[in-house]
DNA sequence: ATCCCGAGGG
DNA sequence: CCCTCTGGAT
């Protein structure tokens, strides 16, 4: 089915390519070795972390894993985990309720459907408890090197005011994104998006005036 | 008061 | 589309 003239789907005006690709430099010298900084060994201790990180500091996520990761080493630990000590163990991270019921759902479906295994394709991550495109996209790109843009709040938020995407909807914007990076870069540019976002490009008060990026930035003010 | 590497449900 | 779930830091 065609598209309509009458559409009222937005697309954000392409940004030229040689600002993408002033800025991906500019990126790449600031943060060389951009990676996770969530702690972990192996795919499922990235899968429980990252569902650990929402909406909560990666420096949190990780005060609270190694004494998770050393109580439940497997798959079938979480399955059969009491709940509340669950909660207990991950109450700092906020959201704890939830993110137990998820963990523990998680090695549940894990152990009976995957062979206590973390699938590796992005349609079975985001039938897990408690994993979404986001986590999906963080387990892709870190523990399986498949390339994926991971569209969390800093990188939605640094890819609006550098003119890269309009799109509040984060899978929006992950498409749009995905047109205008190059593959190979997809998982670098979202841990060096994350970490200005986290360093420079703040939320409430963004450090224009000693970001870098500044001149190739359509938000910024100085 | 606002934000932090969101997901699930209505 | 909206709302709720939660604690910690600034």
């Amino acid at each position: 089915m065609p598209r309509t003239s009458g559409s009222k789907s937005k697309k954000t005006v392409r940004p030229a390519k040689e600002r993408v690709r002033a800025v991906l430099t500019e990126l790449a010298r600031l943060y060389p070795d951009a990676a996770c900084t969530l702690d972990h060994k192996g795919p499922l201790q990235l899968v429980v972390a990252t569902i650990l990180s929402a909406q909560c500091t990666d420096e949190r996520v990780n005060k609270v894993t190694p004494a998770l990761f050393a109580r439940f080493p497997r798959a079938i630990d979480y399955a059969e985990a009491d709940i509340a000590e669950l909660e207990e163990m991950i109450r700092s991270t906020g959201f704890f309720r939830n993110k137990a019921k998820s963990i523990k759902g998680l090695g549940a479906k894990l152990v009976e459907e995957h062979n206590s295994r973390v699938p590796q394709t992005l349609e079975e991550l985001v039938k897990l408890p408690g994993v979404g495109r986001k986590t999906a996209n963080v387990v892709l790109g870190d523990a399986f090197d498949t390339p994926g843009i991971t569209v969390d709040t800093h990188v939605g938020r640094l890819s609006r005011r550098l003119g890269f995407t309009s799109q509040k909807d984060a899978v929006k914007a992950e498409f749009e994104l995905m047109e205008i990076i190059p593959q190979p870069e997809w998982t670098t540019f979202s841990h060096r998006m994350i970490l200005h976002g986290r360093k420079v490009c703040l939320s409430r008060k963004p450090k224009c005036g000693e970001c870098t990026l500044a001149a190739l930035c359509p938000s910024a003010e100085l």
